[in-house]
DNA sequence: GAAAAATTTTAATCTGGATTAAAATAATGC
DNA sequence: GCATTATTTTAATCCAGATTAAAATTTTTC
């Protein structure tokens, strides 16, 4: 209910719950994680959660929000090193697959948002869509300067999302796997947009 | 606990149900879904659905027995039809997006596992388990036939099926969205296939 | 090292939703 | 139409898991 001097700490262990959070959503669904299940991967009681967090809502609501901002960022280095559209998105995957299979773990999935409550769906959503929209603008800029073949550019966009949204289904966190998915996946993903 | 002569009535409406279960676990997951709303679905009581099943794990757990059904014809369809590895893989993918989007919509996601009891999830995962191998199979075809440029198939076929379950997330039943997705995915999916 | 602030736990409550049993209604066979 | 069987509802019960309040413990400050 306080915090003052130690903002670090505090932030600290924070930061640790909502990645256990977002570990335990991925594995067994919202519902299906209680908070019992999150509080014992950190070590701590159930109740303690409450002392960083509201209510179980604001959990995946904040794992949200932090993965938005991780897919934000994420593509935002893309767009700033990419040679053209489709080096950028190349770099998109590889960047965003790093994070995905790196040793903090997947940083959340969209599979709860029915369980958000209204206004937090609805910003939730847009900054989906918001994502969505920008990672079509640079498949639109490579079938502009002509790395990219011509292609609908929202299917194409939904069929590479989701097979990077469902990688947190199957990837348990196994590095050897998790090495080989960040070799292998720009490439298959993105060599169908070639001419 | 009875069924004699309606044989036929019972597993219509059995039938009805899990369409009904599949599609509310595929918007708000397993734990997320009552079976009031599951019931809702079908003008039934919550109650009612005990007639045709002991409890809701059982009520997924055929959700995930039908799936693995569909899934299995509409491979067996496309290896029966296809003149060759590729050629088999965009029959497959047409017809499971077909089932997928059609009117009655999608039979079952493979998200909620683990919230299977243990029997029936290790039932679940091998046929899923069975499912991928014989798709990879398909791709490996593909490869010695010359239809198919080589690639890692575990990768390759984990990112296309992964293309293919994420698409109950935001497909919500528009017949132009859905058409659309028949048409353009089985293309995007395999381009990256080709040679 | 003691007081104050921060963090966690213990021990209740409270609630939604699964499950059950008995009763009510609908369908079917004769 | 009556008796039997099939289907659904009503009305409890039951329980896991969220939430809360107060107490205990740990950390920080000076």
């Amino acid at each position: 209910m306080a915090r003052k001097a130690s903002e670090t700490r505090w932030e600290l262990q924070k930061d640790r719950m909502l990645r256990a959070a977002a570990r335990c959503f991925n594995e067994k669904g919202y519902s299906g994680s209680s908070l019992k299940d999150v509080a014992n991967v950190l070590g701590l009681t159930d109740a303690a959660l409450y002392y960083y967090v509201r209510n179980k809502e604001e959990l995946v609501y904040l794992c949200y929000l932090r993965a938005g901002d991780v897919g934000r960022e994420t593509l935002d280095r893309a767009i700033a090193e990419g040679k053209n559209g489709l080096d950028t998105v190349r770099r998109y995957l590889r960047y965003h697959l790093e994070v995905m299979t790196g040793e903090r773990g997947p940083i959340a999935i969209m599979s709860e948002i029915p369980s958000l409550k209204p206004e937090h769906r609805d910003e939730i959503l847009e900054i989906s869509r918001d994502h969505s929209a920008r990672f079509e603008a640079v498949l639109e800029r490579g079938i502009e300067d002509g790395s990219i073949a011509p292609c609908d550019v929202r299917m194409t966009g939904n069929a590479i999302m989701g097979s990077l949204n469902w990688v947190p289904k199957w990837f348990h966190g196994d590095t050897t796997v998790g090495e080989k998915i960040v070799a292998e996946f720009p490439g298959i993903l993105s060599a169908g947009l070639e001419h």
